[in-house]
Order: C-alpha cells, then sequence, then structure tokens
DNA sequence: GTGAAAGCGCTAACAC
DNA sequence: GTGTTAGCGCTTTCAC
C-alpha cells in the first residue's frame, strides 16, 4: 500500500546544501542552530510543504505525541464533554488523541490494555468500567513507564494521578438542598459499590442528614447502575418501603431521568410529593419538565485538567502523582420545589 | 524520555534460533511459514510479551492502523453514536480511532488539516462543519493518496466515497406523516443553506405537501443553524408570520427541542394547537414532554458503515467511490397528535 | 554551529 | 520455508 511519498528531511536538507542533522535540529527548535540557519530551513521546509513523518520521529526518539483515553461510553453529555476538553488541550499542546470505548465492559477494558501497544502511546487517560475492580491491568502499563492519569471513576489501589469532581461536597450540598426545602424523608439512588465517585456521593449524603438529625434508613439507600433505566426501577423500589420518602437524591442525572419518568408514570407529583435531584447537569435537565435541579459537574475542566496533568507527566520524569478535586455547583430547578 | 524497552523481534527471534524475517512473516499471518514455525513464533512473543512497535511498522510498511475522524462535536447524541459505530468496526479490524474536533469552525477545520501528518494516518472520516464550503484542504489530501470517507454532512464538490442517511425520503415521510395526522399549514426549520442534508430534507418536505396539493409558503420556510437555540429563535419568527402555521418539521431534533421549548413559553399546546415533528431520534426524544416524534437515523450504522468502507479504501488499491445511502424510520409519539 | 554516521524496530526483496 | 540485508525517515552522539 505505497502512498505518494512526501517530502523528506533529505529534500530539504538537499535543496539548502546543509546536512539533515541540521534540518533535524532546526525544525525542533533545538538551541545549537543560529538563527540565521533556522530561518532558512524553516521556509525552505514550509515551501517544500514538508511535514515530518511521526512514525520514524516516534521510532528514533521514542515518542509519539499521541495520548490515549480509555472510557465507557462517550454517547452521554458527561463523557463526551470531558474529552471535547481533552481534546482542546492536546490540541494546543501538539498531541494527537486515540479513543478507546469499552461499552463499560470490564473484559473489553482489560482486552485493550492487554493488547495495546505502548509504542503508540506517550500517555493514557482512563475512566475505568463500572464493573472493574482490581485493574492490574493499569498496574502493569504505569510499571512499565506510561504515565496514567485517571479521571471520574477511579481505581482505588493505584497510585497514579487522579482528577475528579468534589462528589462528597458535591452531595452534601445536593442533599442539604433538600432538606432546606423542606422535605424529610430524604432517599439515595446510588451507584454500584464500591467506587470512590459512589462511596463519596454517598457520604456526603449522609452527612447532610446527620447534620440536618434527619434519619438514614438503609432501605431508602438503593445501589444499582448508573443508567436511565436504573433509574426507574430504583423508583418502584423505593414505592415498595414500609415507610416512603419524600425526596430522592440520585447519583447522577440520567437515573434522576428515570427516577422522574418513573414518579410520572406513577402519577406522583414531582416535587410536591417527591422531590428530585441529580448531579451532573446534562443539558436534558432544563429540557425535562419539571425541570431537573442538579450539581454541575465541571466535565470540560475534568478534561483539561487531566490532559494537562497527563502533559506533565509526560514531559518530566518523576513528576509526583497528583489528585485534583474540582468543585461542582447546586443548581436549583423545578424539581426540588414543593 | 526514554521509557522502559519493551522485547523487540530480535529478542523472540534470538531466543528461538530463528531470524528476524521469519518471527515478523509469523506473526503477520504471512502464508510463506510453516505451520509449526509459526505455533512456536506464536507461543513464544506472547511468552516475552512481545508486541510489535508501531511505529517501526508504520516506517518500514507505510502503514499505520490508525483512522482519523474530523467532525465539529462529539457532543450529541448523533455524533457520538456514529463515533461508537466507527470505534466498534475499527477495534474488530484492528484499527485505532484518532479523534479532531473542529468545535464546527471552518477555520479549525482546514487548521486541523493543514497541519495534518498524513503519515500518522491510514484514511480519514469526515463530517464538515456547518461553515465549510470549498473543502479544498480535503482535496489536497485526497490527491496526495490518503483515502477520505464523508458521512452526514458532506461537500458536493468532493468526488470521494460518502455515507449518510435517506435525508429526503426521511423528510417525505415526517411531512407525510404530519398530514395525516391532519394538519394543514406545514412549516420547516431547517439547517444552513447549501448543504446537501439540508437541501434533501428541505425538498423531502416540499414534495410530501405538493403530493398533496398543501400549500408551500417560503415564509414557513427558515433557514438557520443546527442547535436548539435555533429552534427557539425560529419559531419566533414562525409565529410573526400573517397567516400562522399549524405543525414544524424540524431539520433535527434539537432544534425540535428548541421548538417545543419555545412553544411551551407562549403556551401553545403541542400536538393539539401545533404539531412537532424532527429527525434523528435523540433519546431526548421520549424524555422531553410531550414526546417528540421523529425520523430516526441510524447513527450508528452511519459509524460502521462509514469505517467499512474507508477500510475498503486502505486496502484495495482503486477501489471505487461508493455513497451509500440508509433509510430512517418514522417514529410517531405524542407531538404530533392532535 | 554543523556534518557524518549509527541506529531506533520493523518489513520486504532477494538469495538459497 | 527460512535467512540475509537494505532501507523506511528521523534523532542523536561524536567529531571537527
Amino acid at each position: 500500500m505505497m502512498r505518494h511519498q512526501n517530502t523528506t528531511i533529505k529534500d530539504v536538507a538537499r535543496s539548502l546544501g546543509v546536512s539533515v542533522a541540521t534540518v533535524s535540529r532546526a525544525m525542533r527548535d533545538s538551541y545549537d542552530v543560529s538563527q540565521e540557519t533556522r530561518e532558512k530551513v524553516l521556509r525552505m521546509a514550509s515551501k517544500l510543504n514538508y511535514k515530518p513523518n511521526v512514525n520514524a520521529q516516534g521510532l528514533a526518539s521514542n515518542q509519539t505525541y499521541n495520548i490515549g483515553i480509555i472510557l465507557p461510553f462517550i454517547t452521554n453529555y458527561y463523557f463526551s464533554t470531558v474529552i471535547t476538553g481533552i481534546q482542546e488541550v492536546a490540541w494546543s499542546k501538539g498531541y494527537n488523541i486515540i479513543l478507546y470505548v469499552t461499552d463499560d465492559s470490564e473484559e473489553r477494558e482489560s482486552s485493550i490494555l492487554e493488547n495495546l501497544s505502548l509504542s503508540r502511546l506517550d500517555g493514557l487517560l482512563a475512566c475505568i468500567s463500572s464493573h472493574s475492580r482490581s485493574c492490574e491491568y493499569f498496574q502493569k502499563i504505569i510499571d512499565q513507564g506510561t504515565p496514567v492519569v485517571f479521571f471520574d471513576r477511579i481505581p482505588a489501589m493505584i497510585k497514579a494521578s487522579k482528577v475528579m469532581q468534589d462528589d462528597s461536597n458535591g452531595a452534601f450540598e445536593a442533599a442539604e438542598h433538600l432538606i432546606h426545602n423542606g422535605y424529610k424523608r430524604i432517599s439515595h439512588i446510588s451507584g454500584p459499590i464500591g467506587f470512590a465517585l459512589t462511596e463519596n456521593r454517598a457520604n456526603g449524603y449522609r452527612d447532610a442528614l446527620k447534620k440536618h438529625n434527619l434519619p438514614i434508613r438503609e432501605e431508602w439507600i438503593i445501589h444499582s447502575g448508573f443508567s436511565q433505566i436504573h433509574g426507574e426501577q430504583d423508583v418502584f423500589k423505593l414505592l415498595q418501603c414500609e415507610q416512603k420518602p419524600d425526596a430522592i437524591f440520585a447519583v447522577n442525572d440520567r437515573k434522576a431521568v428515570g427516577a422522574i419518568l418513573a414518579l410520572k408514570k406513577m402519577k406522583i407529583k414531582i416535587g410536591k410529593e417527591m422531590g428530585v435531584i441529580g448531579f451532573t447537569n446534562d443539558p436534558v435537565c432544563s429540557i425535562i419538565s419539571p425541570q431537573l435541579s442538579t450539581i454541575a459537574e465541571p466535565a470540560f475542566e475534568i478534561g483539561t485538567k487531566s490532559a494537562e496533568l497527563l502533559i506533565q507527566h509526560i514531559t518530566k520524569k518523576n513528576f509526583p502523582a497528583n489528585e485534583i478535586v474540582l468543585p461542582g455547583k447546586l443548581i436549583a430547578r423545578e424539581s426540588t420545589v414543593r
């Protein structure tokens, strides 16, 4: 599969009567080239439309200027916005993004990582699947010298840089908002057990109830998946409780949307009879009726911070692992008005 | 930035007492290797955890197993689903995906393409920005021998493979659905002028009205952008018309959602006083109230077909340019019931 | 400040 | 069916 041959560094060197080494140095702002030569080279390179061959660069220098992103889905607001943030930073620093989608399957995740050719990547940004546990395949990659930065769903056992929203504080604010608005029997439809994100949000919820001396009933805390359908199912379970809650704090907006849809089906008045608050600030919040109160997550910034951090790790050896926590913001809408 | 050195083809060859050529051939299912040797090599490679260096492979063979995707956004249902489809096929055929996001800016688009190192990519999948016109930078890439397949928003002037939904037929069905449901003054809030997609949907709309002898009033056809806010704005314009329409066919669901929100603000009863139908089948259709009728687009299949087509172009020289049109499907919901 | 040359890890033409 | 070897286009010592 030969493609048309582009101009190479040799062509530039030849037409200038200099060596390829000089061209290579000039192209990369290496400081042992005279100002004059550099300009000459740059001009000729652009005239000849010279683009360095990235494979050759990568082979010679052991760098690729590619960063990988591995995550469960891209088809939701949060993830696609994070990627957009990553892309923004990557583009500005000359990095490309290679996308790996796990479909939230641990098997797929491990298969991708086991088969990953690390020679392709300078670093990896990762959000693990909701079924992932030990994540030893990530550890393997890190041990082999490829930096990894985790975001959002992060594995507890692995020492690496991590970027996340302030889950416990956000959850605390969400629950307290419900309390301030007069709700007293507050339930929580949560995510899978064993996730930092899940536990932090559950803890924030518990803390708020404790602070205001409200009962924490374990039957009001339901753990299931992260999706809309899980939200619907969880509501039906809540409605079976002996004592019914009068408000729902959902671990994310998708589950909150599922909850609203289920409540509507049951003809339960949202707000008046049952307050609902989510987490994320998906655009659907202001489309659904009643509009959904939520904690806005800084999705775009999660992306930019993660990418910046990863690039630090790539460019500076022994850059220390960092944990960045970004604040969320309460957005009150109709679903929490009595 | 040296990273830990992985095992190379030499290591595998040495520990087996064969040549690197044999290992190389065995690894790639080249047929002039004995069954026995191949198995021996494969076993040793996996034992040594050998992963081929993609830069070296790319440099030697002029292939990268990377395909690029360039598109306006990834933060909406349609695009993220297309990418998921692309990813699916790419993964199964051993290709990686490199993502480029233009933020719907022609400038960004051309800048990305001008700076693109083609040595990085075996082929490109593209959906142009809503402001792109001549797209000569795509032509340049094609001329240099890199295959490009366009999807959804496709440039008219360029000869290349294209994949799209059946826009005119879908629009025809949408309009006819409104007619069947008793609407008589049907308006169309459309996208930017000059797009195949826009024109095809507008034509389908016109054809349906003509067939049923309904008036086509130019003031009922509004061209603007593709986003929700444009949908809202367009509705306010429609409501200024001397003779008001009784139904709206929106070029996509995002605009239809904007329209619904605007109508709600104006206390106009959706369905009864004003029918609304969209195009895409975004999940928001069944979340919004009333639920939005629409033409379901085969987004995932658009992705898989595009990727398959591109891989054909990559692997078979002189594979002829192809235009694939995938059918949509009417999904009737509440917003078109009187 | 610049050039010569080795070598990054692999593929493919050629020889046997 | 397998080995030898010349590159692929670039970076990077090491001379000068």
